[in-house]
DNA sequence: TATTGTTATACTCTATAACTATA
DNA sequence: TATAGTTATAGAGTATAACAATA
């Protein structure tokens, strides 16, 4: 696998002591969710390797809709990253086919990435397989899932989910 | 922030468009669940680089736990990298002084990575501020938070969480 | 023969700083 | 003056391949 790596893994895991503590419910729902966190940032990397594309990469060519395409900076905010990372990301997908850079009409500082032809295939493709639901949510009974659903709208409503 | 970027970001970043469509209950779960990912992930990384640590030393040392210390190669299984990565990690925990090789005695191919006086700090200090739970589920009713942890059992013991 | 860890090499990402062009 | 993007530089992570020491 090409890219899976230590950097991408480590915010996953879980500390191993963490494991035996006795826990409250929402130290147990806690656990939980980051089982199903470490399973999602797999999917993502490891899809991410079967396009050859580095998570970076892929990341910005998800960012990448259609329209008229993404200012240079406007990319470099959603990955919060600094704009000279995005000249290098950039550039590697141009190499390959992927994108285009596009001198702006009104600004002329500005320029837009935009997806090739070859680029909307290869997101279409990536984009299908990261929308699918987790198995076992997907697994959960119909009330089930509005349970989750409404549980975990009230903890975006209450609490500071960013 | 020393080393929040790109890579790290993009697996957590949902495509533009799925925010649009119409959802089914597990659809709209998994968006939210999505969310608090999203700010673990942070959390995670701002923590590191609050210890000047770059994410993959942050996991090693997080792997680390009282005793003997861990193989090199088992690190690297952990961490889902290649072995040769892990010296150069293993290298700069060192030079810190966080973190120790001593080679094994009964196979002595082995070299075993075991925490310094200082690398029990730095990993304490960490771990306390990433095992608190989110706050958005620590705001949850207690009835919430058991229902949550309930269905989230079901899920891991139906689906396939990985 | 196989495994453990290192070294060598090449590539990507990352931040900072300096630069150009434009606003 | 400030902003958008590039280039230059330095440092870290990553995979692959080749290697020495050990099993």
């Amino acid at each position: 696998m090409g890219r899976m790596a230590a950097a991408e893994m480590a915010g996953t895991l879980s500390a191993p002591e963490s494991r035996a503590r006795p826990r409250s419910a929402g130290d147990e729902a806690w656990a939980l969710l980051r089982e199903l966190l470490f399973a999602e940032r797999r999917r993502f990397f490891e899809t991410a390797a079967e396009f050859e594309l580095h998570p970076a990469q892929a990341g910005t060519l998800m960012q990448l809709d259609e329209g008229p395409g993404l200012p240079m900076h406007e990319i470099a905010t959603r990955l919060a990253c600094d704009n000279s990372n995005v000249t290098g990301i950039v550039d590697r997908l141009e190499a390959r086919g992927l994108v285009t850079r596009r001198g702006g009409e009104q600004d002329r500082r500005v320029k837009y990435v935009a997806l090739t032809a070859s680029g909307r295939e290869v997101r279409e493709a990536m984009a299908s397989k990261l929308a699918r639901v987790p198995a076992a949510i997907e697994s959960l009974s119909l009330e089930d899932q509005r349970l989750l659903r409404d549980v975990l709208s009230r903890a975006a409503g209450t609490g500071s989910p960013a």
